[in-house]
DNA sequence: ACGGTCTAGTTATACGTAAAACCTGACGTA
DNA sequence: TACGTCAGGTTTTACGTATAACTAGACCGT
């Protein structure tokens, strides 16, 4: 029972080269000493690590929270660990907690919304995949996408469809495709219908920054919008606080939509319509797609679904 | 320049052992060359990885998010690295994704929310550190604990000076210190005012069964409850949405309070009277206990101080 | 002049694994 | 009998680092 033997074994690779005898002998033997082979000598020996990097902007987020789990769940299937890179205030040059751990990384898996952490990691040429990024991508990575643009329509849709026709867009500050195509899709959405107009409102993505653009936005002149098309679930509650300020009820006076279906969506009140992300399984197909890519094959195309969920927060506009 | 000088160098142990001169040339090779240390090989030679796991009963907390960020943020300053395990959904001895991995850690900061997964880790005898576990800790681990036993006499203490007498609590059902505690403090400090009455519904932790453990209770006879206490913010959003069923208003008819203060907390109407738990400052004290114990010293002592935090949630309870 | 000390290096080794290369005895075949 | 084949092992090597052990001069005091 030597090393190698033992090697082979618990490596799974020791058909036609171990006798089940001894293989099983070999079994027994760790299951006492409880043995567990050292990682640092198969990484070493290996020249991988079984290790990527998922790149979020921030963690407090529900969403990329799930996005996190489902990319895990998926890593661990394959053998796989997955390191976060941490939230974005403490990136920069002088304390990338990266520096050195960069090297014992095999892949990457990024959010499009996290692009200036990207360019601190992507010194070296690891494989890498974006959540939602460029099809037509500048980085030359895979990419996997929610078709937030059909989702988009939808909720448009929607809203014209209640007789809606003087729209607010609660934009995230956010420099990212997700976001870009967003404001696209709504905007040639609505123009398409004779008589709109829209809004714009950036805002950083917080309730407070979001109930101050909403605010401002109401404030100005012009017709009032009788919508307001969130890019984010928790920018609505922001929207929510601003039109109980301005006493206008949600939605009588004015409807509301969000992105993400967070768990804070059912807790407004009414409840919030939104489009739902499936956020575990955006990050599955991300590290599905990334596993293929480490494996040398193409990753599978096509954009993941989301649904738009109408619950209380949308009506027909009062006929004033 | 031999690979022994580089190492001496790179490592920053070459005081005395290499010329001022030689050192600058590695440093200016290593530059050239872009050089980075295998992680690997210098974890198998020194036997230990600089990395640690936080465990942590679900991500999908805005709480836990940032007990991460802290933990993760004070471990980089040290040059360590911080692994999750995953949510519990995926924890049994069948996938456990750190089988093997766990042989490359050198602690544990585990929350004592995920106690079950901690016994499935805790086979090894791991450096390991508790958030907010028993002082008395029959782990026998070092423990950092958020000072919940005097936000609960706060809670307390705030509303029978507004004059409640008929309480509820939203307790969670998880088998936890943190939550005993509550439960207990509550009920001593409730105790030592006549005439005070104490209902306590269990519940998962989502709006959906705070929603439906409040409504069971009530409508169980007896005196109404004039204030909710709730384990969580979250679970107080589950609350007002029970109270809005039954026609019951906050905080006119009835106050109710939560613990956490995240987002969700200020999202609600009225904005929710809470403790204000500093979870980025929790994470980070855990880690820095974990670090002590893993250099042999003696963790620092002391719990971390909690804050309620008033809002529109919480008033004199009506007259009748 | 010569042993001793100090400086500035180099050489050698061990860490634990995976896998290539090598060994050995049993068996089948001509 | 002689020889090839094969199953079932074992020995050996390389991975890249940290560090202990060693070495070669330079310098110094007596």
């Amino acid at each position: 029972m030597s090393q190698a033997a033992v090697s082979l074994v618990l490596g799974d690779k020791w058909r036609g080269r171990v006798s089940e005898t001894t293989a099983e002998r070999v079994r027994e033997a760790a299951r006492r000493l409880d043995y567990r082979p050292n990682l640092a000598a198969r990484n070493l020996r290996l020249g991988r690590t079984r290790t990527v990097l998922l790149v979020v902007p921030a963690l407090t987020t529900e969403f990329f929270a799930g996005v996190y789990t489902g990319a895990a769940r998926v890593a661990a299937d394959h053998g796989f660990g997955v390191v976060l890179y941490p939230s974005p205030e403490g990136i920069g040059p002088a304390r990338d907690p990266f520096a050195s751990a960069r090297a014992a990384l095999d892949g990457v898996l990024a959010s499009s919304m996290a692009a200036d952490a990207l360019t601190a990691i992507r010194g070296d040429q690891l494989p890498l995949v974006m959540l939602d990024s460029d099809p037509h991508g500048s980085l030359g990575a895979a990419t996997v996408n929610l078709d937030i643009a059909d989702g988009t329509r939808q909720v448009a849709d929607h809203l014209l469809a209640l007789g809606h026709r003087h729209f607010l867009h609660v934009a995230a500050d956010i420099p990212s495709w997700t976001f870009d195509v967003r404001a696209r899709e709504l905007a040639t959405r609505l123009r398409a219908v004779p008589g709109t107009t829209l809004r714009t409102a950036g805002t950083p993505m917080t309730i407070e920054g979001a109930l101050a653009a909403a605010e401002t936005a109401l404030d100005t002149p012009g017709p009032r919008p009788t919508a307001v098309v969130c890019d984010d679930d928790k920018l609505a509650a922001g929207v929510y606080k601003a039109l109980r300020r301005r006493g206008l009820r949600v939605p009588d006076d004015v409807s509301v939509t969000g992105v993400d279906d967070i768990a804070l969506a059912t807790a407004l009140d009414p409840e919030l319509t939104t489009i739902r992300l499936d956020a575990e399984r955006f990050g599955e197909h991300g590290m599905h797609a990334l596993l293929a890519v480490l494996d040398g094959r193409t990753p599978d195309q096509g954009d993941i679904p989301v649904e738009l969920v109408v619950r209380g927060s949308t009506a027909a506009p009062s006929p004033f």
